[in-house]
RNA sequence: GGGGGAAUGUCCCGAGCGGCAAAGGGGGCGGACUGUAAAUCCGCUGGCUAAGCCUUCGUAGGUUCGAGUCCUACUUCCCCCA
């Protein structure tokens, strides 16, 4: 059985992950099920860390260790420093640039703060704790590799992987860093498994068979039995794929999206994704859930607008995310100037010497050149102060300034940015 | 090893008789309509100090008044034969 669809969980782990649609498929639902109620369950999750931030495509699985870890099991998050020094092929994009060392421990240190904000960390026996596969990885030797490891990997079974499948009928080149990629990422199973007691191994659908196969391994290299858990591809309800917005990837970490914007993104939702999201990415009870996705035609903003808030509360705070939804508040529902929207400092002489609008927009980040800025204006896309702006020579001088000292600078209708002299 | 193809707008796919800032999609952005949604329709989608200037078609040279387009070498990928 791997279809979550006819099976009742016992333990509260499963249950909630498979009634708030988390779970794709599992190698043995009874099997989890039986080990979760019995005792402290341990699972690990790999997560990329070229990037100093993770993005919204990352929260399902952070989600489903905070789950974990609320049932009372131990999440284990694990990050590829090993792996990522060989830089990941799957993807055919060969001009992936290999991360020094230093880089790959200054994403990790920041992308750490993330789990933080869902995980808790610690010595205790649920506690969670985060692991670096570079830790076993870069000390192997090839040779003990092949013969303790290598040697459990049927070459034949790699072959009828749908991922090497594909590639070999349509005769892609295949690397052998590629072929050999799977086998760390097995590895890394075993080795979590020795060192941390992990039985559980979660990721995205398309890693289904990675994880499979380390359960392979496990079992020839003497593990207890393992499982593997996946969890749907995310895509909105129009088949779009997550994470990506205005102005690039929806980023976790606030300094690289203000609270503000990661709100926004929330609040944006499709209709037909909020009931779905408000399952997967808050922790409101179902009860709540069900009411909310009850709600019809406009009213349906309201789910929206609490969904905001919780999704946004998670990583930044309540406190943020209660702020957050009072800006856009005061911005879109009273048309009102809310001093806590996202502000671009500016030098004041550069003020004092007239600000050109369009470098005044290309400073506060809603354009990319002034080019574009020239396109948004003919198309009546830019305002200053909610005034359209209609001459790409104007001006933006000290009487734009208004009581509060800032000026609101507009793309389109739901874009906003203040510019304070600094 | 031999033979034949391919590489295009820095998001992707893709046309391109020597006159090209380069057709057409997708995606994205803006406008209209709505509910900060979806669908639909319209516009935009190299940069700049902008009636002009600069930089782009795998890399480096060459032919030409003029090269994405022709020639040479190189790189990478694909196909066929061995």
């Amino acid at each position: 059985m791997t279809s979550p669809s006819d099976f009742t969980p016992k333990s509260d782990f499963l249950r909630a992950l498979i009634e708030r649609g988390f779970v794709h498929q599992c190698s043995d639902f009874e099997g989890l099920d039986e080990k979760a109620r019995s005792g402290t369950l341990s699972a690990y999750i790999g997560f990329d860390c070229t990037a100093p931030s993770l993005h919204v495509g990352s929260l399902l699985p952070i989600m489903m260790l905070a789950w974990l870890q609320r049932a009372g099991g131990k999440p284990l998050p694990l990050i590829g420093g090993g792996t990522t020094r060989v830089g990941d092929p799957s993807g055919k994009d060969e001009s992936r640039k290999l991360l020094t060392v230093e880089q790959i421990d200054a994403n990790k240190a920041s992308i750490r703060t993330v789990f933080e904000r869902f995980l808790s960390f610690g010595d205790g026996a649920t506690d969670a704790l985060l692991l670096d596969n570079a830790d076993w990885l870069t000390g192997l030797n090839y040779i003990d590799f092949l013969r303790d490891v290598g040697r459990h990997f049927s070459v034949n079974r790699m072959l009828t992987m749908d991922s090497v499948k594909l590639r070999l009928e349509r005769e892609h080149e295949l690397s052998f860093i590629e072929f050999n990629y799977m086998c760390l990422q097995a590895y890394d199973f075993v080795e979590i498994n020795r060192r941390h007691g992990a039985l559980l191994q979660m990721g995205g659908s398309d890693q289904w068979g990675n994880i499979v196969t380390g359960l392979d391994l496990g079992r020839r290299m003497g593990c207890p039995q393992l499982y593997a858990l996946t969890s749907p591809l995310l895509t909105t309800a129009s088949g779009a794929k997550m994470g990506k917005t205005a102005t690039g990837a929806v980023w976790l970490n606030a300094d690289m999206l203000s609270p503000y914007d990661y709100w926004q993104y929330w609040r944006n939702t499709e209709d037909g994704d909020v009931a779905r999201f408000l399952k997967l990415f808050t922790f409101l009870p179902m009860e709540e859930i069900a009411r909310l996705a009850a709600l019809q035609g406009a009213e349906i903003n309201d789910a929206k607008k609490t969904l905001a808030t919780e999704a946004t509360a998670l990583i930044h705070g309540r406190a943020a995310a209660e702020q957050a939804a009072e800006t856009a508040r005061a911005t879109f529902e009273e048309g009102a100037l809310a001093l806590s929207l996202p502000k671009v400092a500016v030098p004041a002489e550069e003020v004092a010497a007239g600000l050109g609008v369009l470098t005044a927009f290309v400073k506060a980040g809603l354009v990319s050149s002034t080019g574009e800025a020239r396109r948004q204006i003919k198309a009546g896309g830019l305002r200053v102060n909610d005034a359209p702006v209609t001459d790409e020579r104007g001006v933006i001088g000290e009487s734009d300034f208004a009581s509060e000292g800032v000026v609101k600078l507009s793309l389109g209708k739901k874009k906003h940015v203040l510019l304070e002299r600094a």
